[in-house]
DNA sequence: TAGACGTGGTA
DNA sequence: TTACCAAGTCT
């Protein structure tokens, strides 16, 4: 009987090395669900390199869901600072809390699902890794394997379907989907994908076509806007005023400096800005303008500037002192 | 359903 | 420097 795309990649999966450290190796007992949960919601949209020691500290702080559940919001959220999509992390607080509610983790994808912050991807993974359920696991890297293997014109149609057919039993669902993952993430890549190693080419239609970076088709990207912002500097005997920012939107929650709109036209107030930082953002860019304010702006707190780094500042904020900093502006006690 | 939602690394 | 991309989710 002819070799199944699980059987090749699996065989190959067993020897080579996995780009998760903290994971077991394949065809180990069930994984701890509270780490499978905690990484792969950190993983969402965050490559493994930025995660790894970050999901360390974060096992080494609260080494249970329980531990977790019981934190601060404000810890969790310092925590998480510099991660980014910070909706992320005030939904990992609300998941937390609803599973020390409950007495620990649902063991099926259908209920996972509807934990916050739980969605088609992450609930399938947990199942599969942590519990051993025959979940059909699809994030990026295998919708590209197989939109390759059975060359689908893409982005979506029939990717989930033509997974689901691939994907083996209970027994090795967990195992299959992580080596799926780091098939697509080191061999069957976004471009220059080396087909040479790959353990199941010869499965691979877009292989045999010749064409294989031509799967699956990208779809165009909008255009992405550039906008200006307002940010308050005020400072008094070494301590900076933060505020935190509203609880959903953008960077919501977490600490920052007082800010206004951001607008498409440069505001008056940057003809006096000590400093400007420039920041990406995923749908626009952003020229935020530091002005010294006279008086503090809203309601917030004074935050030491030698203990700037506690506060959990998000990566724009965090530039926005170093720019004053390096531009030899104030921070008179730091 | 398409846009909102961060950040850092690579080519 | 710009563009793309990363173990997606929510509305």
């Amino acid at each position: 009987m002819r070799a199944t795309v699980a059987d090749d990649l699996l065989g190959h999966y067993r020897t080579t090395a996995r780009r998760l450290p903290w994971r077991a190796p394949p065809g180990a007992p069930r994984q701890d669900p509270y780490k499978v949960w905690l990484s792969e919601v950190m993983l969402q949209q965050t490559t493994v390199a930025t995660v790894t020691p970050r999901f360390e500290r974060f096992v080494e702080r609260w080494p249970t869901v329980e531990a977790l559940a019981a934190a601060p919001d404000e810890d969790i959220l310092q925590e998480w600072a510099g991660l980014g999509y910070y909706a992320r992390a005030r939904n990992l607080i609300a998941c937390a809390r609803a599973v020390a509610a409950r007495g620990g983790f649902p063991r099926t994808e259908a209920e996972l699902r509807a934990l916050p912050g739980l969605g088609l991807y992450t609930a399938a993974a947990i199942a599969a890794i942590a519990f051993g359920e025959r979940a059909v696991v699809v994030d990026t890297n295998v919708a590209r394997v197989v939109a390759r293997l059975f060359a689908l014109p893409g982005p979506a149609e029939g990717i989930r379907e033509k997974a689901a057919a691939i994907t083996p039993d209970a027994e090795r669902a967990g195992d299959f989907a992580q080596a799926m993952m780091d098939l697509g993430a080191t061999i069957c890549r976004p471009r220059a994908p080396r087909c040479g190693e790959c353990p199941v080419s010869a499965h691979c239609v877009a292989f045999a076509l010749g064409t294989p970076e031509e799967f699956p088709a990208r779809k165009a990207k909008a255009a992405r806007p550039h906008r200006h912002g307002i940010a308050w500097w005020s400072e008094r005997d070494g301590a900076l005023w933060l505020v935190r920012r509203p609880p959903t939107g953008l960077l919501g929650g977490m600490a920052a400096l007082p800010t206004g709109e951001w607008t498409d036209a440069v505001p008056d107030e940057a003809r006096r800005a000590i400093a400007v930082v420039r920041h990406g953002f995923t749908h626009f860019s952003l020229d935020l303008h530091l002005v010294e304010a006279d008086a503090p702006v809203g309601d917030g707190w004074w935050q030491p500037l030698e203990r700037i780094d506690e506060a959990g500042l998000p990566t724009l904020f965090a530039a926005c002192v170093a720019a004053v900093r390096s531009a030899g502006g104030l921070l008179r006690a730091a």
